[in-house]
DNA sequence: CTCCAGGTTCTGC
DNA sequence: GCAGAACATGGA
């Protein structure tokens, strides 16, 4: 199947760390993500995939957003407008919720490598087969602490283990109509999920786009761009950018990733 | 063999 | 409230 995509860069999408579970073969990403399996590739302005619907597709990779004005309103800032222009068509994605908290509790002490092997044996041991690869687990079904263990999860383990019995989807349907600061008060409640991981899953997996997830690359970059205070920077982002917040910290992330340091 | 990694939690002021 | 340390695992 095939739909236009102007304005989008697939591979900047999917590889500046908020996606975990894919891999390039033979021209296409194969993606999975809870119970879609599919493959996908780019071709100028036209996106051709197999083994989901184009909705999924427009949803899970942000096509509905207004990109031009985002990009517009985002390079007015001069700390900003390298980045923007280096990865334009950088999208922030729109995820399952429920495999978005795993994730982000992964990454906790870890590395994006690291996070996607977590995630693959987590899949494997715990999904079902599907095409050749695995959907992810639904909530309540992560039930052995053994066996995530085996996952490679260390002490994240426990977390792991406890939030698959406290969540269901409709806690995320809940959290998905609340404000944004009420959802990230509810989300610190679940263990291994503080500030960083609660903005994570707000922004990836909500669609709360004036979340700004703060790890030490945001850290370090906001510091040297703009002079922010840790303790300062969310309200700093979000008084400069609002509701862009969150497309500020994906474009700062990846190119501070990338082509800085 | 050390060091460190998309932080969180527990502890002790 | 706020610093300091512990927390598994694996790659550099």
């Amino acid at each position: 199947m095939n739909i236009p995509a102007k304005k989008f860069n697939l591979k900047h999408t999917l590889e500046s760390g908020q996606f975990f579970r894919y891999y390039e073969k033979d021209g296409w990403y194969y993606c999975q993500e809870r119970d879609k399996v599919f493959k996908i590739k780019q071709d100028k302005n036209k996106l051709s995939f197999e083994g989901t619907t184009s909705k999924h597709v427009k949803i899970l990779f942000g096509l509905e957003h207004e990109y031009p004005n985002i990009i517009k309103k985002l390079k007015k800032d001069n700390e900003l407008s390298e980045a923007v222009k280096q990865y334009e068509g950088l999208r922030l994605m729109r995820r399952d919720p429920w495999e978005t908290l795993i994730s982000f509790q992964c990454s906790v002490m870890s590395n994006i490598p690291k996070i996607r092997k977590n995630m693959n044996l987590l899949a494997q041991k715990f999904g079902n087969p599907k095409n050749n690869d695995y959907t992810f687990p639904n909530p309540g079904q992560i039930n052995s602490l053994e066996k995530i263990k085996q996952c490679s999860t260390g002490f994240r383990a426990e977390w792991i283990q406890k939030v698959n019995e406290m969540v269901d989807d409709n806690y995320f349907e809940k959290l998905k109509k609340m404000n944004y600061n009420n959802a990230v008060s509810e989300l610190i409640k679940l263990p291994g999920v503080g500030r960083k991981v609660a903005d994570c899953i707000c922004l990836f997996g909500l669609g709360k786009m004036q979340a700004f997830p703060v790890d030490v690359w945001i850290e370090r970059i906001m510091l040297q761009k703009y002079g922010t205070d840790r303790k300062e920077i969310i309200n700093f982002a979000q008084q400069k950018w609002g509701n862009l917040a969150g497309y500020a910290q994906q474009f700062l992330y990846h190119w501070g990733r990338n082509a800085n340091t």
